[in-house]
DNA sequence: ATTATCTATAGATCTATAGATAATGC
DNA sequence: ATTATCTATAGATCTATAGATAATGC
């Protein structure tokens, strides 16, 4: 039963992963630890090899989801990055989706370990915009940093309101427009 | 054991806004039936008297708070408004605070029947701030829908965000601070 | 007679742990 | 010898229901 080193750390490795989306499509509450196992090819007995407790890995998911998010936005520009942000594609499928609009709210009710994780990936998604933006300013970074801020808010908001629409409901896919209007032409 | 039929219907109203704090301030995986009904003062098995099903009441709980939310806004000004949703006081009572910041992740894991409160929630929450903006400009009525989408999009967002970063954080604070900034100047 | 509330419980699920197993790693 | 995984289970909790109780409402 015992498996290679390197194996039992792809494996760990695969259930962060499987953490990281169930915890999005699901939320944290909605993921039993027995569930999550199961999904990734195990029984729910050797969670705790692996990981102290539940909240111990949704930081590791969450960092996971976070920087998988930040990878697949390399070299993305800003107008492309918020059209696939406010896509339907991507407020219909939370668990390939970004981490912070899924699990904010779960964080906020987890232990400062877990926030401490959300604010990393805050400020990953701030660099992440100011690449996309193209070069800097450095007049007033200021500023800068201040609008990026708000765009993700709006962007955040926007997904969250979306899902919590009546599936296929027109208000839901004006949230999206209204939001990308907002945000693209130039400020 | 049995009371009046007035009372019935007071202890009624008193389990679902017990509920919308409950809900909103740890979330609806977060208050079993029986830790609400206690809250509320009566014992869990009376429960099914009153509702179908737990959620059943979080339609009611989540009408509740919004209809609370709008009748606190009656005649409050847009600047006054932005100011008390993006306070510090407002993110760190969740219990009191807008439902659609502190309930909309769950909400989209609910059936339909509970996503239509909270889209019916968005539409009031539109027409408080048609009514904090002024006298209507009525020849692009369309743009200043959208306009106000993207606001309370920005305003569940920083408020969301914000609770998931940790405790006493600056980043928790600069983002309220940063879409307050963005949208209290005339635009 | 009806019914709001209570006690008690069914049946399922949850996190976490204990101890066995069997293969790796020394 | 160590340890990744497994089976089994402890102990708590969850939603929902059944049946008793006692006061209202007719």
């Amino acid at each position: 039963m015992k498996v290679t080193k390197a194996q039992a750390q792809a494996n760990r490795a695969h259930i962060v992963e499987t953490a990281s989306a169930l915890f999005r499509e699901r939320g944290y509450d909605g993921v039993g630890v027995a569930d999550l196992m199961a999904a990734a090819g195990f029984t729910h007995g050797g969670f705790y090899k692996h990981f102290g407790s539940k909240a111990d890995l949704m930081a590791e998911a969450a960092a996971c989801g976070l920087a998988s998010s930040t990878a697949r936005s390399e070299g993305v520009d800003l107008a492309q990055y918020l059209d696939r942000y406010l896509s339907r594609e991507h407020r219909d499928n939370p668990a390939a989706g970004c981490t912070l609009a899924a699990l904010s709210s779960d964080a906020a009710r987890q232990p400062d370990a877990v926030k401490a994780v959300f604010a990393e990936g805050l400020e990953q998604l701030l660099e992440t915009l100011q690449a996309a933006d193209g070069p800097a300013d450095a007049v007033d970074e200021q500023a800068q940093r201040a609008r990026r801020l708000s765009v993700i808010a709006t962007l955040v908001g926007a997904i969250t309101l979306s899902r919590a629409c009546p599936d296929d409901s027109a208000l839901a896919d004006e949230i999206l427009e209204a939001c990308r209007d907002r945000l693209l032409p130039p400020q």
